[in-house]
DNA sequence: AATTATTGTGACAGTTTCATGACAACGATA
DNA sequence: TATCGTTGTCATGAAACTGTCACAATAATT
């Protein structure tokens, strides 16, 4: 499931922000400072994708990346280009080498996350799209289909996304802000509470035949999924 | 956590904007606005880590950063460093002087917020968000758990907090206004014998099988967290 | 022992936070 | 157009949390 990711960028700082943000958000990272150690990197297992400068020691990420796309073993591995500025140039160089996308700098964690993520579904949906299964709550994101003890759920697609989203994300507290950036989307305007009467809508939903309650308020805080009973303070 | 962060900034607007975003991620935030202010705040406690501008009235930052790591007792001190442009002359300098990142303004919040904890996690990767375990007790920050003995407990937002902040400075007398800056926050309109009733709330919460007390009294002064057994004397 | 300073404790009221039901706006669909 | 499902917001009441006080208990000092 881990996906590894290839970085290939040549500042420390950025490149260890990005791995540090990577990290964050489950994915396993591999760096290169250089298009000769990242051509090291790229046997086998091949990387699930890679993050590629534009700006290289030694060549542009261009030339790597339009090596790569014309190999028979790596073409399929998709890869993001990062580049400095909003060149128009780059940008056309880098999509006719092959790049699924890129990213310009200086950009937000978020915004890389959403891209990686927006890319490998593309290109290679499958494992975004496994079926998760929790302590009896069955999510198949393909089906769109949610059952609890082998009975099927009639979610609405907001409660549909929120649990996709916790059944991803268990045994971590969220905030209300952190539930809307991630399961309604940046740069939405939506009330804060709006958030509680999403979860109480779920919380009726998958409360059943009187198991325990698996989204717990964790108060002054937000919310949390879990599989562990809270305690009966 | 809490962990104490040094802004050095000369305007107001700026400074104000970043101590917000700090507080609001849980960092506890001193400021200066000069070299000679923030020379003034590095003293014991030392602060976690220096958030740094280039252009400051009376020298550079890089002047500061430099004099910092160079003092033996100052160099471990992480800095970030804020450059008003992609100025690579200023990176250079900045990183020849020992600075461990940059951050280039203007700046998202969470851009800042990424690095400094990169930079943390880089330097001092300990307990950003690391369960802790302290004889018997164990806090998971990310699940916001705590148990004792392998017991769940129940604790308000503020015992949590305290809690917390006990657990990561351990074996040192704190002052009721310290806590009130560490836990509660700076600029808050507390009473010092409020401390007290948290204190005797949290003692209540964790003592539980008869074991030692671990948060002691020093008449006086304030109070300590300890794993240590208190001579009855 | 008496006095004073400091801390522990229980109670309480004001505030904050949350759960819940209701409702109107909106879009899709028949 | 009428109906249905979905969604965001609001009002309300309940529950939890917090700061403060009064007084008891303890330690230090005379």
């Amino acid at each position: 499931m881990s996906r590894q990711i290839l970085v290939v960028e040549d500042e420390a700082a950025i490149r260890e922000m990005i791995i540090f943000v990577l990290e964050q958000n489950g994915f396993n990272a591999i760096e290169a400072e250089t298009i000769e150690q990242a051509q090291a990197q790229i046997k086998e297992p091949y990387p699930d994708l890679i993050l590629l400068d534009w700006m290289l020691p030694g060549g542009t990420g261009v030339k790597l990346a339009k090596s790569l796309k014309q190999n028979e073993y790596t073409r399929t591995i998709p890869i993001i280009m990062l580049t400095a500025r909003a060149d128009e140039d780059d940008k056309v160089k880098g999509f006719e080498a092959g790049i699924d996308d890129y990213v310009t700098k200086p950009f937000s964690p978020k915004e890389l996350i959403a891209r990686i993520k927006a890319v490998i579904r593309r290109v290679a949906p499958t494992a975004l799209e496994e079926t998760i299964d929790f302590h009896g709550i069955t999510l198949d994101p393909v089906a769109h289909r949610v059952s609890i003890n082998n009975k099927n759920l009639d979610l609405g697609p907001t409660e549909f996304r929120l649990l996709h989203f916790f059944l991803t994300h268990t045994e971590r507290v969220y905030s209300r802000e952190q539930l809307l950036d991630n399961v309604w989307g940046t740069n939405v305007y939506v009330e804060d509470r709006t958030v509680d009467v999403h979860i109480r809508r779920l919380r009726k939903a998958i409360s059943g035949d009187g198991h325990e309650d698996f989204i717990q308020t964790v108060r002054g805080s937000g919310y949390r999924f879990s599989g562990k009973i809270q305690p009966s303070g």
